[in-house]
DNA sequence: TGGACAGCGCATGAGC
DNA sequence: GCTCATGCGG
DNA sequence: GTCCA
């Protein structure tokens, strides 16, 4: 039994799975429109996968832990996978439940490593360290095999009884099933044992079934780490946009060809200012933070914009355009693997969800390394807590309190929450009502109640999480503009979001339209138009929000749509105002934070804001301190002006 | 130690 | 039919 | 969660 041979094993393996899987897909559809109880589908299908003699439920009852190893993430996932699918139940760190530890390296002492664990004698009594050969040979011969030949250690023999008294003794790192258990948390295992050849595998399989929504029963592998797609700072075509006015008169789309010299409003320095290479979209926040941070109270400081407070954010200030990638980058994965997995959790703190992100950020934009938690606190935005608990925990190489919490439950209320429509209270509430994987409620909607909006979230769950390239939203903006210059030559329509930004792709494409008001014109009425027209050509295909008054100046609309018949499925949003807060309304739907932190919190610093109040326009919410009509600005350039920013 | 951390439009459903 | 509260998104 | 009054 090579290696190679295993591996061989291994490709039959997962084309075995992939057969298999299809087949609990079908059998999961039937079942559930027939049955609605939980547990009773739960046998139903173990019987059926038995009847499929694919024996699928071999590891059932058993508990396995799989440290994960730095680089070889796919593997780790395939493994999980095959467990799982064994009826195995997956941990990432040792717990009181385990059964056995895969294990192909080297040393006992490695692996107690690895595990967190000081000795492996903290392992629970009678847990097994074996090799992944061993579960592949289980799984070719459709039961649990002895151990013996495919042990981690053989002359250790881990298979040894350990007491499990002295494993959970205080201060053990090691997770206590039973605790879970008082919490009311299920868990699959209840009772140490020692699995062997001879375990009958009905009935270990009963065992299993017995206990009431087994909290893990469908471990997920790990997510890779997340991957943002701005890896490269955008070699950003110098897209720095001509004067707005001129732009929108000459109809014309926004260029991202080349500048003219000169032209630029106040944005385009700030989005040259962006594509300098530093600053990335989903980082915006720390941005904001540092920004705000380090603003105020330097009146040494020597600025050239007419306003001292704008020379201290990022985007005012001249750029060197040299910023590679951070010396923290794990600790930015890590705490962007801590935000998305917990904002979906229901009880946690919505600000602390929130401050994972900035950490991360943060972490990211810190130019020295960080390497310990001391040093970070230092750091604005990073407290004490995120310090010791998270920080020093993650420098520490075991894997920390976000692998406990990193559960087949969180994960599967994530991918919830990433269903357009669904948010956290949603998301938790279908977990509650059993629903495990967005495959779960595809197959069975009704069960979930799900509003018609969430209904096309979740069937077009793939296109609407996709990010949209560059070229694609432009290719939706020409066919937009055209509808709308078709409707009103004069219109002003505008693309927005993270596309003016110059990033080279965007999360949906927004739409700004107004109309000069000058020579008496309007844009009232056009949304229903143009939404109609839309719809007509196939390019809107979903309605997911309409306005309250299709006639109002201002108007929302929300949907979906493509730019091709072939293309994917794209959020859309089309938003009309009135003419006179078209300057603010650009910049604030520009939406980037670099460029809406600064200007939000001038204004703010001067009685203003920037909200877009419904009645009030831009202009701070119509607070009386108002002492500066930002209203006016129609023009960006005018809007930068009147809150003293230097542009060009 | 306790409040701010943005404020708002739309959809939905409960209550009236 | 209405208002109000809640969830959600940008 | 952090920051600030």
């Amino acid at each position: 039994m090579g290696r190679l041979k295993g591996k061989k094993d291994l490709q039959t393996l997962t084309k075995h799975f992939e057969a298999f899987e299809k087949g609990v897909a079908k059998d999961n559809a039937a079942e559930r429109s027939g049955v609605t109880d939980r547990k009773g589908k739960g046998k139903a299908r173990s019987a059926g996968q038995v009847g499929l003699g694919l024996g699928s439920k071999v590891f059932d009852g058993l508990r396995f832990c799989i440290s994960p190893e730095i680089g070889a993430v796919s593997k780790h996932k395939s493994w999980w996978d095959i467990i799982a699918k064994m009826g195995g139940t997956v941990v990432i760190r040792p717990d009181t439940a385990i059964t056995h530890v895969i294990y192909d390296g080297r040393s006992a002492a490695l692996l107690a490593r690895e595990l967190g664990l000081d000795t492996l004698s903290e392992l629970p009594e009678g847990t097994v360290c074996v090799k992944w050969d061993w579960v592949v040979k289980c799984k070719m011969a459709n039961k649990v095999l002895e151990t013996g030949p495919w042990l981690s250690f053989q002359k250790t023999a881990f298979n040894r009884a350990f007491s499990s008294n002295a494993a959970i003794r205080e201060g053990s790192r090691m997770r206590d099933i039973t605790t879970d258990l008082l919490k009311g948390r299920s868990i699959s295992i209840t009772k140490r044992r020692e699995p062997s050849a001879s375990d009958s595998e009905t009935e270990s399989s009963k065992k299993q079934r017995a206990a009431p929504s087994v909290l893990e029963r469908q471990p997920q592998p790990p997510k890779p780490v997340p991957q943002r797609s701005s890896e490269a700072a955008p070699t950003a075509p110098a897209d720095a946009y001509r004067d707005n006015a001129t732009t929108h008169g000459a109809g014309r789309g926004p260029g991202w060809e080349n500048p003219l010299a000169n032209k630029g409003d106040g944005l385009d320095e700030l989005i040259s200012g962006l594509q300098d290479g530093t600053i990335r979209e989903d980082e915006d926040e720390s941005v904001k933070e540092n920004g705000i941070a380090n603003e105020v109270a330097d009146d040494e400081y020597e600025g050239t914009n007419p306003c001292l407070v704008a020379d201290k954010f990022k985007c005012g200030q001249n750029h060197d355009g040299a910023d590679d990638k951070s010396p923290n980058e794990y600790l930015a994965r890590k705490f962007e693997e801590m935000y998305d997995l917990y904002q979906g959790v229901a009880g946690k703190d919505f600000f602390s969800v929130r401050n994972y992100r900035m950490a991360a950020g943060i972490m990211r934009r810190t130019p020295w390394p960080i390497t310990k938690g001391a040093d970070a606190s230092k750091i604005k935005g990073i407290g004490a807590n995120l310090a010791e608990r998270w920080i020093d925990e993650f420098l520490s190489g075991r894997p920390g309190r976000l692998f406990y919490e990193d559960t087949s439950q969180a994960r599967a209320i994530a991918a919830f929450k990433d269903i357009y429509g669904v948010g956290k209270s949603q998301a938790n509430e279908l977990y509650k009502r059993g629903a495990r994987s967005i495959d779960d409620l595809r197959a069975d909607p009704e069960r979930y109640g799900l509003t018609s909006g969430q209904q096309v979230g979740l069937e077009l769950y793939d296109d609407l999480r996709a990010r949209i390239p560059r070229e694609e939203c432009k290719a939706i903006y020409d066919l937009v503009r055209s509808e709308a210059m078709a409707i009103d030559p004069k219109l002003w329509i505008e693309i927005m979001g993270s596309y003016r930004r110059g990033q080279e792709a965007s999360g949906d494409v927004d739409f700004l339209i107004t109309e000069d008001t000058e020579d008496g014109g309007s844009h009232a009425g056009v949304m229903g138009k143009l939404v109609n027209r839309l719809r007509d050509r196939g390019v809107i295909t979903h309605e997911l929000s309409q306005p309250h008054d299709w006639r109002a100046l201002e108007a929302k609309w929300m949907g979906v749509g493509r730019a091709t018949p072939e293309g994917k499925y794209r959020r859309i949003d089309i938003l009309c105002i009135p003419f006179d807060q078209w300057g603010a309304a650009l910049i604030y739907f520009t939406g980037n934070d670099v460029a809406s932190a600064p200007s939000q919190t001038i204004t703010a610093g001067r009685g203003l804001s920037m909200g877009k109040g419904s009645g009030s326009g831009c202009s701070g919410s119509g607070r009386p301190k108002d002492r500066l009509d930002v209203r006016s600005a129609s023009l960006e350039s005018g809007f930068w002006a009147s809150i003293g920013y230097r542009f060009v």
